[in-house]
RNA sequence: GCGCCGGUGGUCUAGUGGUAGGACAUGAGCUUCCCAAGCUCAUAGCCCGGGUUCAAUUCCCGGCCGGCGCACCA
């Protein structure tokens, strides 16, 4: 298929396109039109309901600004500042700091300032990787990824835009531990908008500058904690492994279930175990699953914290997209905030049976150091407690050497209150390990709706059709009266209404000509349309409105039911089809089931 | 951010130094009309700014936006 002719049709009907374009457009923003919103709305409440409702975890909604400590913590400052410079000759650019570091023995270039970067790169007489023109004098630009905002007024309290929703997760650790009653392991879910100001946005929606990402965080206990692999166990993934990608230009895949991947120390078990999961929920929303794999993360391209992270990807146009990214983050980030917040993000565990163990402690004869020491007496004492637990035997002696700011003071033995007891530990604290399912949802969005795009031929004549899944199609029936004539068109009025008081996305149309009117639908993704046609009017001859039954007395007429994919069409009974049209939206029953005898055209 | 190409109704597109034509779509009406039929009428457009010129949608410069390639993608 091609790119351009989706994008069209998403513009025309109302699927998604460029934002503001009455000023210019902005590069990299996309509004969802109404089936777009619609259609986004649906993939997202189909991952709350297998990620979230199904695996028993819990969502919560955290700002989109955050404080710039936050980031400070988890690592986007410094990650996020790139320092690019400009080759004047050819207009490559490159990565500024980099260059110093393969160029001079400096290392940790990042750390400087892009004017003293700029200094290095004359110094050293750095050229362009790329033509080897001197880069001296060019100006080394810092660009950071991250979108800064001003929380309240003036500048003193920097803010951001948060990168990936995760974060809104991880900082709040300490309460949703407290709610989870402390209990490992428990998951967290999160569908947000998140925000990059990308270089170069491109191809729609799959590089914008701001997205919705749906997470999960699941926080483990990595020495006890399992998945239940049982539940996907059978799912068959199409894994491209890491030593694949490297070893052969030709692509290469390896099939397994979840259960041999993780039996064959393929996949982290965590990791697979979610990898089923996705799977089963990217086929569940429409996704090609000939045109979807998961590809393993290269060594060198794996994040600083990930110990194993797998991608899922879709096949667009012969390229390969991320979809999602399932990560086994280990501690990172909770160690991280817990090591620059004042907060705790561990978890107490007890154990089966308490323990009793030997420890050495201290209790510091203060009335000794504090005359002694003056202001460093506390820092004596902590350093003696530090001691003891470091090194038993340095209490052996008259007097204990402990150093504080380089500075060596010696105190006596029985001053420090040394002694060696038996203590009862009931459990331990926890650092909880995460494994993060990180999809994002525009780019499962657009996916989707290219999988489903067709040109096929139908009568000799050329048909546009989105096949979209009825699960999350935006309008799911379209009614309409033959002839808006001799009260088709009232009747067809009546039950959109009706469909649409029982849940069901309902769309009335009486312009043009039927077939027209199917065309139409078949472009938009709707699956089912209904005709109220003359032997509907039949069936219902003799009644006024007025006499007609109303509310929950059966109306007795029926309507052509026809289905988009196969253009095929059955007669029903009217007061069958709420039921009948909500088992077909849950997949309970298919189109060609439905043994009603096929109306004659 | 760099390079190449491009930007005309909602969509696709023709064309021009003297402000534009088509197709599809859309709306109203006619046609007893089950798979984009026909007829009539209607709505609607030259990306933005500057320059050259009597006159710019057209030529020049810059910007914005898009496609492709490079770089980037924690």
């Amino acid at each position: 298929m091609s790119r351009s002719n989706l994008v069209e049709l998403a513009k025309r009907r109302g699927y998604f396109f460029q934002s503001a374009g009455a000023y210019g457009g902005v590069s990299g923003f996309y509004t969802y039109g109404p089936q777009g919103a619609t259609l986004k709305d649906n993939v997202e409440d189909a991952w709350r309901e297998r990620f979230g409702v199904q695996e028993g975890h819990r969502e919560i909604d955290a700002p989109t600004v955050m404080p710039e400590a936050v980031f400070e913590a988890s690592g986007h400052l410094d990650t996020f500042d790139d320092m690019l410079v400009a080759c004047p000759e050819c207009g490559a650019s490159h990565r500024a700091d980099h260059l110093i570091e393969d160029n001079t023995d400096i290392e940790e270039a990042e750390s400087f300032a892009p004017e003293e970067i700029a200094d290095l790169v004359a110094e050293h007489d750095i050229q362009c990787p790329n033509c080897g023109t001197e880069l001296a004098g060019e100006p080394v630009e810092e660009f950071n990824l991250m979108f800064e905002t001003n929380i309240g007024p003036g500048d003193a309290s920097t803010g951001y835009l948060r990168p990936e929703t995760a974060q809104g997760i991880f900082v709040e650790f300490p309460q949703l531990a407290e709610y989870a009653r402390n209990q490992l392991p428990f998951g967290i879910t999160q569908i947000g908008k998140a925000y990059r100001n990308e270089i170069s946005p491109r191809n729609s929606l799959v590089r914008t500058r701001e997205f919705t990402q749906a997470e999960l965080e699941h926080f483990v206990d990595p020495n006890e904690d399992e998945p239940l692999i049982e539940r996907v166990a059978d799912v068959e993934l199409t894994l491209y492994p890491a030593e694949k990608q490297a070893e052969s230009e030709e692509t290469e895949y390896v099939t397994r279930t979840v259960r041999e991947a993780v039996d064959e120390g393929l996949v982290h078990e965590w990791v697979a175990y979610y990898l089923g999961v996705g799977k089963q929920w990217y086929e569940s929303i429409g996704v090609d699953m000939d045109r979807f794999r998961f590809r393993q993360h290269l060594s060198g391209e794996l994040a600083h914290y990930a110990a194993d992270c797998w991608d899922a990807e879709g096949e667009i146009d012969g390229d390969w997209y991320e979809l999602a990214g399932f990560a086994y983050r280990s501690d990172y980030d909770l160690s991280k905030h817990d090591e620059y917040s004042d907060d705790d993000f561990t978890v107490f565990k007890q154990y089966d049976e308490s323990k009793v163990v030997e420890r050495a402690t201290v209790d510091p004869d203060m009335s000794y150091l504090g005359p002694e020491f003056g202001g460093g007496a506390a820092d004596v004492a902590a350093e003696l407690e530090l001691l003891a637990e470091r090194d038993r035997a340095a209490f052996e002696d008259e007097a204990v050497t402990v150093s504080v700011d380089g500075e060596e003071h010696e105190i006596p033995t029985e001053k420090t209150g040394f002694a060696v007891e038996e203590v009862k530990e009931t459990g331990e604290q926890i650092m909880p390990h995460v494994i993060e399912p990180s999809i994002g949802v525009d780019r499962a969005v657009y996916t989707v709706l290219v999988h489903a795009y067709s040109e096929d031929e139908v009568e000799g004549e050329q048909r546009t059709r989105l096949a979209l899944d009825p699960g999350v199609a935006p309008t799911f029936v379209g009614v309409f009266p033959l002839m808006d004539k001799d009260g088709m068109g009232e009747l067809a009025r009546e039950l959109t209404d009706e469909l649409r008081a029982e849940g069901l996305a309902a769309t009335y149309d009486d312009s043009g000509n039927i077939g027209r009117r199917y065309r139409r639908q078949d472009e938009v993704g709707t699956p089912f349309c209904v005709t109220v046609d003359y032997d509907s009017l039949e069936d219902s001859e003799g009644q006024r409105a007025s006499e007609r039954p109303s509310g929950d007395e059966p109306r007795g007429y029926t309507v052509t039911l026809r289905e988009r994919d196969s253009t095929e069409q059955v007669r029903v009974p009217v007061d069958d089809l709420p039921d009948l049209l909500a088992d077909l939206r849950e997949g309970e029953t298919t189109f060609s089931e439905l043994d009603a005898p096929a109306a004659e055209q």
